[in-house]
DNA sequence: TTGCGTGCAAAGGTTTTGCATGGCA
DNA sequence: TGCCATGCAAAACCTTTGCACGCAA
């Protein structure tokens, strides 16, 4: 096992993905950064994130094509995950905890044999915005969900 | 609506993806392509597959970080009916209808006001091979999976 | 002091874009 | 003929890497 250092730059790092518990890009880590006059180099926060992601105190996930991953803190515990919706229409991404996709999740993996790694997964769909309002709707008591 | 002509690059690159059915990268393209001595130029093959997308007959995946996209021929037939299960680590693609992940679509556009397109979304996770046999299952009875 | 972490810049890879030309309808 | 598609090259990105220096332990 390698020892590690802590530095400055790693907790500047660090304490933004804490604060920013959805998700945050590269850009946003640099913007934040910026703002906060603290330099860090890119290639340190690439070497930061790929090290963090290695310990699993984030997650690392790849959400549109062109555009670059997305990082989410995770903590030490076991996170709740949750799902991505993308609207394909205006991009929005929405997050989504509900407790009909994990029962989901368990029946894919217990029937059909498969364990969905719902960091990875993106579900596309048009939101209701998109939708000029043709989806009927009720809010769900059971579920968060949030921007 | 846009009119479209068919030239013979287009039916070089779609005709490979109709006969691999898997997953295709661009540089599997540009490599079968040259084996052929079809010379198509790397901005077309985006393009091309960038409507192709849009037009629904192949869908992209994307499995790897650093590595590009991924496509695959889909066609115009029942696979936008239901959902792609992709393992991240052997690349199979699994077909599935299932009860289950219908009324999941109800749920989330009833409570969450979110209409799913299945034919765009690929769920992402583990095969049952690649997990080392670590997940119980169970024949569901209720469910259709082909590979 | 030791050796990991950082900054800088360059390189590598993927994807996009502008513009003139080519080719389908 | 009228457009759309293509090729080429440049550009725009995202990410990685090499090397010398800085800094935590």
């Amino acid at each position: 096992m390698r020892s590690e250092y802590s530095t400055k730059q790693r907790s500047a790092i660090l304490d933004f993905l804490k604060e920013n518990s959805t998700h945050v890009s590269i850009s946003d880590i640099l913007f934040h950064l910026k703002e906060k006059n603290i330099k860090i180099s890119v290639a340190t926060i690439y070497r930061a994130l790929e090290r963090f992601e290695s310990e699993g105190i984030i997650r690392k996930m790849v959400v549109g094509q062109g555009t670059g991953a997305c990082y989410q803190y995770v903590g030490s515990s076991s996170c709740m995950e949750h799902f991505h919706l993308k609207c394909i229409r205006c991009g929005r991404l929405i997050h989504l905890s509900c407790e009909f996709l994990e029962s989901m999740q368990n029946h894919i993996q217990r029937e059909h044999r498969f364990s969905i790694s719902s960091g990875r997964t993106v579900i596309y769909g048009t939101c209701s915005e998109c939708s000029d309002g043709k989806i009927d709707t009720a809010p769900c008591e059971n579920c968060h969900s949030h921007k």
